[in-house]
DNA sequence: TCTGCTGGATTGTTCAACAATCCAGCGATC
DNA sequence: GATCGCTGGATTGTTGAACAATCCAGCAGA
């Protein structure tokens, strides 16, 4: 979920014997971010719904800046939009929003997998895979839905990048925010469960291309599925 | 600069005869923010230099809130590291985030040239080229490095993807900060001026495999010579 | 040399206030 | 009846002050 944060203690300098970990105890304003990116992805929060800060700052026992706080981070991770004098409203989708979410997922995702990645980051992507074929055989549509999240999320991870993971997770939201759990009618699944277990298939068999390829065709078929139920 | 901003008051859907252009006020905070971020590309401010938060507010004449509405903004553009309770600090260059940054830019250049795009962001490619190349021929070394900025933002630009122009542009700032004018020694040039010139016409040819090629090239190369100056 | 304390400085957070802005409603006017 | 202008209430933008929590450097003492 909001695992753009938790890299921040990342100490690769190891202090002499025992790393300090800095005991993470997240600001008020965080977990008020924390919170409301929570209703947003469960889907509390609708597209379009407004924003006031007082009421959340009482609702949520804090101030009214501190929800200021929260409300920037929001902004600024495109889950929110900030409209000036007017007040704050969780994000909608534009005209021309899905291809641009697409073509940022196309541009970090192919260009990920075809860089490849260690043995354990390839085991990672194997293991979505196989998360999602249990949650099929469950019928656990919710689990379904994080397993091919965490899919994709390992194939960006391959690359080992901090920035990228960020970006993804933030795609990742927005994507959950909008095409929430509606848009995940079950017949679609058994195309990407055997599609995803392919890709991991020439993975790991280091057919880097093929892996890309069909990566990139089905990242421009879900774009065309997910165009033509939402708008434009 | 700033160019992450100003593309908020687009609208696309025309209101009938004249669009109202929405009068853009930049709230004090914003202005902070565009403030810190000129010094910071300027090298007024150096990597790991502290700045407190009273200071800043007292110099700029603001309210302590405000500049820390500005912090908040420029922590998550990764330009300042907020260490909790202890201050923000001008992001440093930490081991790995040189092949951090260039991964990301291999991603989304690549990926946006091999996609090619209209004939008119085909064009502003064109001229950043040629703005290249007038900056070396008048021994500017800022415009050249500018020109430089201003060729693989366009080359991003390509996608026309709003969300692929603030990520660039957010990279772009932090290179900025990081390799600031020091690195930028006059015998690159004649490198990548030659180069840009070369993937230019690729692209403009249609050749976008080879574009695409010769910028990953580019940028691997580039990645070693940063590597080589500053730390791994 | 190490330990533990202590005071000062800075951040985190709250609160209350006020200016600026927006919006809906409501007459007044043509 | 539609448009214009006003007005009052609600919400945002920003400030200033206050206080708790935390960190840090310096210092006294074992």
């Amino acid at each position: 979920m909001a695992g753009a944060d938790q890299e921040k203690n990342e100490r690769a300098g190891l202090d002499s014997a025992r790393a300090r970990v800095r005991m993470r105890v997240p600001s008020v304003a965080e977990r008020v971010a924390e919170e409301l990116r929570y209703q947003l992805a469960e889907g509390f929060l609708v597209p379009g719904a407004k924003l006031t800060e007082a009421t959340i700052a009482e609702d949520l026992g804090v101030s009214r800046n501190t929800v200021r706080e929260a409300f920037a981070e929001l902004a600024g991770e495109r889950l929110l939009l900030r409209q000036p004098n007017k007040g704050v409203y969780v994000a909608t989708l534009e005209a021309g929003d899905i291809h641009d979410v697409y073509t940022v997922r196309r541009a970090i995702e192919v260009s990920s997998i075809r860089a490849g990645g260690s043995p354990e980051r390839i085991a990672a992507v194997r293991a979505a895979v196989e998360e999602g074929k249990r949650a099929a055989e469950a019928d656990d549509n919710e689990g379904l839905g994080s397993a091919n999240q965490h899919f994709h999320g390992a194939i960006v991870a391959l690359a080992e990048s901090n920035r990228l993971d960020t970006i993804m997770a933030q795609v990742l939201a927005e994507m959950r925010l909008y095409f929430h759990k509606a848009t995940l009618n079950a017949h679609f699944y058994s195309d990407w469960l055997a599609e995803n277990e392919q890709i991991c298939s020439a993975l790991e068999a280091g057919e880097l291309e093929r892996a890309g390829d069909l990566l990139l065709a089905y990242l421009n078929r879900s774009e065309q599925q997910q165009t033509a139920i939402h708008g434009a």
